[in-house]
DNA sequence: ATGCATATACGAAATGGATCGTATATTCGG
DNA sequence: CCGAATATACGATCCATTTCGTATATGCAT
């Protein structure tokens, strides 16, 4: 059934981040971005970007000498995969344990108002 | 101050996980315990622990002919530090989005004591 | 004592990912 | 029209990780 889901590397998951936000970049947008968290060349961005097309993580339009690119992949989608990965390699497979994990972790890391978010959410799953 | 920390490689988590449930184990522990989920030989299992015990991410006593390995890095703090890192990836900073992801995530994956369990928790952080 | 099972050590190949140099094509200003 | 700027393509290198073959030591059963 489901298509093959491809795992993102760490520098591809930089990039797919940018393009979730941006909808839409070029090789030198993308790039522009990046250099400001990363010291890196832009034929190495062009190279990932050329590896993702590969993969099926990006599409491109190819019509313009500059290519546009795009996610191929749904954030929420892999953000699930890559989480659920997590919960079974680190937390035993229990995502109260993480979620613990990361409400707690030693130092406050949630404002009142997520938590009240989160609150909600939990209530609305109890009425179940 | 910090000890600089050591990221462990998937398969360096798969071989904790058993020694963080162990508690203590010898390689062919480890590898009996990997072998279930992995088709993988003795000697690469081997190896692996004892690239670990170069990096001090396992002790060892060597005293008997057949070592015993124990975690040498403390279980909360790697989630945590890898937790982080996929917030910071992956959710853009932000933990709640990551919880909410946990929480939600389409299919229901906690139970009603989980929530009670979370709930609690989150009732006490508002409480500070 | 001899041989079999089992241990560690070590080297080396195979793989995957990141990086960049260089070649080549295209566009545009003058 | 020409050259500088900018684009993609592609190959090569580097490095970490994974995997395993093989050597060697040790313990044990007969």
């Amino acid at each position: 059934m489901g298509a093959k889901y491809i795992k993102p590397t760490e520098s591809e998951l930089e990039i797919l981040n940018i393009l979730w936000e941006k909808e839409t970049a070029t090789v030198r947008e993308v790039h522009e971005d990046l250099a400001r968290i990363k010291d890196v060349g832009y034929t190495t961005t062009l190279k990932l970007m050329q590896i993702m097309h590969e993969k099926g993580l990006v599409k491109r339009d190819e019509s313009m000498r500059t290519h546009i690119y795009q996610p191929a992949v749904n954030r929420a989608k892999t953000q699930k995969h890559l989480l659920d990965k997590m919960i079974n390699s680190l937390f035993g497979g229990s995502s109260t344990q993480l979620i613990l994990q990361a409400l707690g972790g030693g130092n406050q890391k949630v404002s009142s108002e997520e938590l009240e978010t989160i609150q909600t959410l939990i209530n609305n799953l109890k009425k179940q």
